[in-house]
DNA sequence: TTCTATCCATAGGCAATCTATACATGCAGT
DNA sequence: ACTGCATGTATAGATTGCCTATGGATAGAA
């Protein structure tokens, strides 16, 4: 464990389709988003987050097209399809089942 | 994502760890105690269980030493080394602060 | 005009986990 | 005696998922 990952694995995808729940995003905008609403504390690389995207549209878990920022440049905005919406109440579940699931292993005090 | 993990990727080592916070125990006891401890929800495959013991082993966190169960058969008994502990705090804390950091990104209410 | 922030994207590598398999023994039931 | 199951260790090979390292392009500020 020699290596400092940024976020934990697994997480990308249900954290970059929440972040669309609030709108249509480009992907800047989207690692942005999510750096900033969690204090800095998860970053997301382009190297994880472009290929990521790419994933989530074969899916039909987003929806890409080209747009103009308001900055007035060219970027791919992405936008929740309504499987996408669903995919991510299961990933908020399941995730949700594992977190608890280890919070008992951590907090368990008995045993033999 | 057809896949369906049996844990969370990255918190294996972390558990195994805590795991054995409380004695001494051999790898099936191990997998035995997180399946228990969690209800049944975190499986860990053998898989997966023995190489990360040889990872903890040669990283010094943990001991192993062959003895016999009280059912009479061989096993490798693993204890906690006090670096181990060490590690366990560290990952902990590291888990603790992503755990919040993923909770703030899916509670986030507002943004433009 | 040079720098920084904004924006997209891919190639290559690596760590961690899973699947599948192999082997061995104690014990219970038939 | 045989079968099956739980107990127990271990490795090979594939896959997933993220990271590092690039490369390129443009808007706006200094």
């Amino acid at each position: 464990m020699t290596r400092r990952p940024e976020l934990l694995p697994g997480t990308l995808d249900m954290l970059i389709l929440k972040t669309l729940t609030r709108g249509a995003l480009h992907g800047y905008g989207i690692a942005l988003s999510i750096k900033r609403s969690s204090d800095d504390v998860l970053t997301v690389e382009e190297g994880s987050l472009y290929p990521a995207l790419q994933r989530l549209l074969v899916q039909g878990w987003v929806m890409g097209e080209w747009k103009v920022t308001e900055t007035g440049r060219r970027a791919r905005f992405y936008t929740l399809t309504a499987a996408g919406r669903k995919q991510l109440n299961v990933e908020l579940s399941q995730f949700e089942q594992m977190i608890t699931a280890i919070g008992r292993v951590l907090r368990d005090p008995q045993e033999a």
